[in-house]
DNA sequence: GTATAATATCAAAATATATAAATATTTTCA
DNA sequence: TGAAAATATTTATATATTTTGATATTATAC
């Protein structure tokens, strides 16, 4: 329970458990991007952009590189890719039972009440 | 980013964020377990444990089965195994990463100062 | 019905994270 | 040198999560 992987991997989740920081990510698998570009595609303002970058940084999932006054940001290990396609499996399967649990749960109510 | 993807995932990964739930995903690996043995494996009181458990059952990651006074907890969607498989990867590149990183500044610094 | 075992929920305090606004740093260019 | 652009950090406040201890619920056995 105080194993490091557990301590790491619970960082490393928290890290990817904000809706910005996944946009973040989606964005930077199309390659390296300026927090520029970032910031318009998350209609953030520059302050938070950062901040949320920096999370990331700190976990050691984006890496960075300077360029004049422009910072690129990087993702360190492609692997987070797969991570995020695995979730993404998960949500599609979470999806499908939800509507198969409501399509029951129709045809269980139309049952009961067969012609109302 | 207000894209309902985003949300669950975000919430999804928060629910993976703690150590203390990824111990009992990881003995959720051999099968479904009483929160008494729960309770055993993790070393902490009843009521944190169960408040855990909330977590996860209130992210849809885990289901139940009473029988008697006891609650079996299962992993509803085998997949979250595989999602953790690939979090596990990445810890052990990222050792690597920093081993490789020590070792290059070992190096380094020897070579700067070759026989102080 | 009462006691007991297993689990869940609640409530309060401690801690962590998020958000927003202001300020600081770094680099380039005139 | 000093102004401007891009990014980062700081600070304060708001909000959420964790933790602990107490209490509540549920099912079983007597």
């Amino acid at each position: 329970m105080q194993q490091p992987i557990h301590r790491f991997t619970s960082e490393f989740f928290k890290a990817l458990g904000h809706p910005a920081r996944l946009v973040i990510l989606g964005q930077l698998r199309g390659g390296e991007r300026s927090v520029q570009e970032l910031q318009q595609a998350l209609e953030m303002d520059q302050s938070s952009v950062s901040q949320q970058l920096a999370v990331l940084r700190n976990k050691n999932i984006v890496d960075t590189r300077k360029e004049g006054t422009t910072v690129y940001y990087r993702v360190r290990d492609p692997m987070i890719f797969q991570l995020l396609d695995v979730a993404r499996e998960i949500f599609n399967n979470h999806l499908i039972d939800t509507q198969t649990m409501l399509a029951q749960l129709g045809e269980e109510q139309s049952e009961a009440t067969p012609h109302a």
